[in-house]
DNA sequence: TGTACATCAGTGAACGCGCGTTCACTGATGTAC
DNA sequence: TGTACATCAGTGAACGCGCGTTCACTGATGTAC
């Protein structure tokens, strides 16, 4: 049964939204193509209408996930609350995407692979931006920092199988990280 | 045909082994068992006298990857140049099982999970002493901080596909460690 | 605007394949005498 | 120490299953008149 042109367009970012939730979830390998296409409402036998293969969805979901939100300024101090809260830490599906696949893409295709770096560019550039605005010496070596220290302490924070270590991992990461940007602040040591 | 008993413990390590380095170059799913006993010269029928299952080896070796190398003392500063090196991002089979194993490890059985998190808190309980040693206040959320941006910065530069921007990253990781660890340290700001 | 037909998005059965796991068998090891 | 036999680590064929992918079919959509 044919649908319309805006009907079929809605489908497929249907599938993107959910394989990049499954993906973030699950992993690459462990979501089917049959599951992501149930989770779209779908059924599998339509997928190849839409993706030459599953290959290509990975591309294509991690392209979808790492598009930044609004494109309105990013205020880092609220960014690095939010990003290393419990909240964040248990929205595994719903999260950063350079948290949760970041360490599989590297085994993936060359087209994934420049997906997460495209993501990894932007949410620097973003970062960089904040931390310039905030008077950090050397805002993108600053961001790197950041971005390193933000995904570091949420991974193993999401790992750890015991609940206090895990909070004393997002607490600890947190503090470590504003200080830092504290100490290479201009405005901070007076 | 069987085999002595120190044969069999040998066999065992040698499975171990080969699918420690596996795992952290492929990922847990990406290697079957097949392919881990014929890596230590086995087949893969005699994989059952071993383990309970593939599971059962994913832990197994996740322990066995975080044991310490030697007992001696951590030196912080040849530690975080050697982490981001580009020698240990392209050795990822035999590189920390942390950057490369973390990720998925928050998906695997009970055991896994405890077994990395005891990896992690053995980590954390070295370079605690070595920033101790070297004078950093709070030592201990310092080498929190430490980790998590050691092993983001090495999985971005790890998952980057541009040559340049993944050296920028390990250097710049590096450099805003390095800077922090010595605005912490009491005999630095002289 | 209304009709007739070609197009094609989605369906669901079917495929080949590799996976984790099982099992009957082999033959060297370990033990009892 | 030497012999006879039970044990059991390792072998390789076989299993059931779920995966990615294909394909003949369906029926609503889009278009030509």
């Amino acid at each position: 049964m044919r649908v319309s042109r805006e009907q079929m367009a809605e489908n497929r970012q249907k599938i993107l939204d959910a394989a990049s939730r499954l993906f973030r979830a699950k992993g690459f390998e462990a979501v089917s193509v049959a599951e992501v296409m149930k989770a779209a409402g779908l059924t599998h036998g339509g997928f190849y209408g839409h993706f030459r293969s599953k290959d290509d969805l990975i591309a294509c979901a991690l392209a979808t996930a790492c598009e930044p939100p609004p494109n309105r300024k990013l205020d880092i101090d609220a960014f690095i609350k939010g990003y290393l809260s419990p909240r964040h830490r248990e929205n595994v599906a719903g999260g950063c995407p350079l948290a949760g696949l970041t360490a599989e893409s590297l085994r993936q295709t060359p087209e994934a692979r420049a997906a997460i770096t495209d993501g990894m560019q932007q949410q620097l550039e973003r970062m960089t931006a904040a931390l310039q605005d905030k008077g950090v010496a050397d805002p993108r070596q600053a961001a790197i920092g950041n971005l390193a220290a933000l995904v570091g302490g949420l991974m193993f924070a999401r790992a750890c199988d015991d609940p206090q270590l895990s909070d004393e991992l997002l607490q600890q990461t947190r503090a470590w990280i504003e200080q830092t940007n504290q100490h290479n602040s201009s405005t901070a040591d007076t």
